[in-house]
DNA sequence: ACAATAACGAAACGATACGTTGTGTTGCAC
DNA sequence: GTGCAACACAACGTATCGTTTCGTTATTGT
């Protein structure tokens, strides 16, 4: 028997989920510098030791709680290229668009890029995200929708960087609907696969 | 007489450059968060007042530190805006390079990524960089080389998110020459404009 | 030469936060 | 009931921010 008959007193799953919420919402308003532990446990109501017990460090908690509302998402596929992958880019946009407060602001998202944390997302996330890239584009050269000479990493690496640029280093003020939005992915989608209309 | 002449002792612009030096070293080693002031002016070997005289405040410094190696750039304007465009895209890389440690990390650039960072830098910055690509492409418009009917800006950003996403997000393990670097971005902006080869 | 001004190094300060440790209590499995 | 581990609470050592004070030094104007 390796079975793993877990000893003694439980964590109090719910107590994990509201010191999550808690870190998400004090990442937005003051980020990752001034995000205070102490504050979280008092805000909870749970002692300090009840966090460090889950998380070691402040960045394995933060990298917790972006993990914790990133969603992989479903593998697109609706048999056109064009489609899946205005479909993947607008995922990149929900997971990032889901911290964003009501100024557009994104603390969340900031909070990511720090030396502890990015190795945390990038290991058990944007890798999985990349592949999902890479099944669609070879899902369309196998329907013949995209040419095999292509660069596939160029195309999703493109999609994503558009977004992350946008979310991050280029607070726009141009308001753009949805619909504005998912035609500008298409289009950009179209260039990048040689889509002749 | 609206003159300023300066009263008392000068600011020791010697000591300006090795303070911004050493955050930049600092940086690029322990990242925003671990970067002590305190540490700065044993290094540096000055007092904590003569920093604190000069910035304000860690983010201030911080954003003073990494504007200090962040060239604007000239123009490019080779008659093809193609070229230009690969030219513009490269003085991003080497922007974000030029802070990049051996093994690829890159500190400096992850410091940007604050919040109280961001405006600083993107109102002294990214705005400027942003305006020299505009006026890239609409010289290009001009020349015939564009169709007036294209998205400029996301042209500009989807070439600037690029290469902002390879160099955080995507610690890529393939080693890449400056011809490839360069190729893929002539390919990608080919693909942009919609140049037919 | 001398006065006014402000940067300089050094040191101490209060406040805040990380991460650890110890105490006694509570919940769950055997 | 016994063992185990999570729980709240409190105290601790260390580190850092940003401020303040002090005596000194460099520069300009009279």
């Amino acid at each position: 028997m390796t079975e793993n008959t877990p000893k003694g007193r439980p964590f109090d799953t719910d107590l994990t989920k509201r010191v999550l919420a808690a870190v998400r919402s004090q990442l937005e308003d003051y980020g990752f510098v001034n995000l205070s532990i102490e504050k979280i446990a008092s805000e909870v109501g749970c002692g300090k030791t009840a966090i460090y017990r889950r998380w070691p460090t402040k960045p394995e908690l933060v990298a917790a709680a972006i993990l914790d509302t990133s969603e992989i998402g479903d593998l697109p596929d609706t048999g056109d290229v064009v489609d899946d992958l205005v479909e993947h880019a607008w995922q990149n946009l929900e997971n990032f668009r889901r911290s964003e407060d009501e100024t557009g602001n994104n603390g969340l998202l900031l909070a990511m890029f720090n030396m502890d944390v990015i190795p945390i997302i990038s290991e058990s996330f944007m890798q999985a995200r990349h592949a999902m890239g890479r099944e669609i584009i070879a899902r369309g050269v196998k329907r013949g929708q995209v040419s095999s000479d292509l660069d596939h990493d160029l195309i999703i690496d493109t999609l994503a960087g558009l977004t992350l640029f946008r979310t991050t280093l280029k607070p726009d003020t141009r308001v753009r609907t949805d619909d504005e939005i998912k035609a500008t992915y298409r289009s950009l989608v179209r260039s990048l696969i040689g889509d002749p209309r």
